[in-house]
DNA sequence: ATGGTGGCACCGCCA
């Protein structure tokens, strides 16, 4: 069972680069981020040419997501309960007995600000979910675009990023509390040493080629899938496609 | 250097 997750910042402008990596590497499941995209106009042909089923819940310009499946989806959830009017940062489907939940969570801005405290309550939200409706027993995985790099080898420059959206004391708490409800870090996992990312950030000129890069892109799995993982890397391809993406792919593998 | 680029929708916002 192969399971994927890729920011695909516009998922019309980034399709060839999504529909070639889907040929080459087949995966079970890819969820995507920030698909920039209202429902009526989500290219879902492009993935059902390719014998994949996607389920999707976008808006006008801004965020939106999307989970792609070669296998049938249930007990699909588009928004979290009582927050179906908010915006479309999260979709949930249970898949050959997995239940994948794929988040896009705020980017913050910086701390002080409204948007801070939204990306906050969110991962608070989220976290008050996965203890009122499921059960850290259950084969779950939760994955997507967190926007939080969690230690300081997941960033290249720790001492001067800390305290700034995505590198702030309270998200990384915040996002430690929900994965201590009954995940782990899939990647890290298999991967001990830091400077490993899965972002660079297009205003920093050549910040791929010199890795000024974060780590803001999980998978995260409950034990009885942890157990089964025999792997996880990063697909950095996208990076020097001809649209190359400010993210990378991130796949895991899992022996069921 | 308090910048930079990129996507979408509009004449700015968000990342």
């Amino acid at each position: 069972m192969k399971i994927a997750t890729f920011n695909a910042n516009s998922v019309r402008t980034r399709l060839e680069i999504i529909v070639n990596w889907l040929k080459t590497e087949q995966p079970d499941v890819l969820c995507l981020q920030e698909t920039k995209v209202q429902d009526k106009d989500f290219p879902e042909d492009s993935f059902r040419e390719l014998g994949y089923q996607v389920v999707f819940r976008g808006q006008k310009a801004y965020n939106g997501v999307a989970v792609v499946s070669r296998h049938p989806l249930s007990d699909i959830r588009t928004a979290l309960p009582g927050k179906e009017d908010d915006q479309a940062r999260f979709i949930s489907a249970t898949i050959m007995g997995i239940h994948v939940i794929n988040a896009y969570v705020p980017q913050g801005v910086a701390p002080g600000t409204d948007k801070f405290q939204y990306k906050l309550q969110w991962l608070e939200d989220l976290h008050s979910y996965l203890q009122t409706y499921y059960s850290p027993d259950r084969r779950i995985v939760l994955t997507g675009d967190f926007n939080v790099a969690l230690e300081d080898m997941d960033v290249h420059d720790p001492a001067g990023l800390r305290g700034q959206a995505g590198f702030h004391p309270d998200e990384q708490a915040m996002l430690k509390k929900l994965m201590g409800w009954g995940f782990s870090d899939v990647f890290r996992l298999h991967h001990k040493e830091g400077g490993s990312y899965t972002f660079w950030d297009y205003r920093i000129p050549n910040g791929f080629k010199r890795n000024m890069g974060w780590r803001i892109d999980y998978i995260f799995a409950t034990r009885p899938l942890i157990e089964k993982s025999i792997d996880c890397r990063i697909d950095t391809r996208p990076r020097t496609a001809e649209k190359p993406s400010d993210h990378t792919f991130l796949v895991a593998e899992f022996g069921i």
